[in-house]
DNA sequence: GATATGTATGTTATATTATAACATGTCAAG
DNA sequence: CTTGACATGTTATAATATAACATACATATC
């Protein structure tokens, strides 16, 4: 399936999470709307906490570590404790509403949740800045040397560390 | 399953950072004479940390966590403490003699230091063998990718969790 | 050979990230 | 309106990683 993206928002139509700054106020209500949808779908609940961490994600539209996230949730009235974010985010990622930036020990919303897309993570060393690339070849050529060793996969982490066009010039 | 390590050959009459079998008493011998090279290639120092870290991580040929690597160093009368592992380990990632992976807090000895390769892991979620698969391709998917945005990669982490051959047919 | 210079090693201390275990609360099905 | 499953919240701790500083050791230069 093809890596279909928002195609209401200029911003979004370009890669998100991306190196352009845009106005993503809808692809995010676009988003959360979505959400409800896909969590009704597989039988999860799409409760305050978890809404509100996808929220906060697409807010910040920006990896975030957990502690981040947990002083936001702190500051709403919601729990203190690490497992109150832990548990959200973990049931983001389970349902394929954000990905984990193992790099960065950090999570982003997705920007396509329902879509069937491999995302591979730039990350610019530089400036920080964190964007999701469209990687379905990326994604083929790995089930493909995977299965060359008889191994199936499930998941993937695609993640590269590099500079962005930017700080490319920059440097 | 198959987690055991051969008396032979630790790690490889049995799938560990690879599925299939290989002659691995000769890739470590080969690959710690390989290091000093490339080491001294780059103007970098071949140490005996350094290289005690690259044998222990060829010797247990499978993925260890600093802590784990740390306890070897301690027992043999290096440092007892963090970054004496953590520096090692970081160095070896640098000269690419050795790998993170970064889904499992982990470090795995490079099995083909100086070739240019793009490595992929495959990380068996019911073994938790990890396999360093072939992956130019991907590599190169990737870079298209990231041309495509204009970034520039300069390090990537390609890590994938499925089922091996091995435990695909028990599941 | 002495000595300056950069790099490596080791230490203490602490920061950061993540989970275990358990109590309480909520919700929807029967 | 109870029961059973799941969610939230808590306390406590585990696991991973780095900062900052002191000492030692190479090797390059005089």
């Amino acid at each position: 399936m093809p890596q279909k993206m928002s195609d209401d928002c200029p911003g979004c139509a370009t890669p998100d999470l991306a190196f352009a700054k845009h106005d993503h106020s809808h692809c995010t209500t676009d988003v959360l709307a979505r959400a409800d949808v896909i969590a009704a779908d597989q039988g999860a609940r799409m409760t305050p906490v978890r809404r509100r961490v996808l929220e906060i994600l697409l807010e910040e539209h920006k990896a975030m570590g957990a502690y981040e996230v947990l002083q936001r949730l702190a500051a709403e009235g919601f729990g203190h404790q690490p497992p109150v974010a832990y548990r959200a985010l973990d049931f983001l990622v389970d349902q394929g509403l954000a990905h984990r930036i193992r790099r960065l020990n950090a999570f982003a919303a997705c920007m396509h949740p329902g879509e069937a897309h491999a995302p591979a993570f730039l990350i610019c060393r530089a400036c920080n800045t964190v964007a999701e690339a469209p990687a379905i070849p990326v994604r083929a050529a790995l089930d493909e040397a995977a299965a060359a060793l008889g191994f199936t996969i499930e998941r993937s982490n695609i993640e590269a560390l590099g500079l962005c066009p930017a700080c490319t010039g920059v440097a």
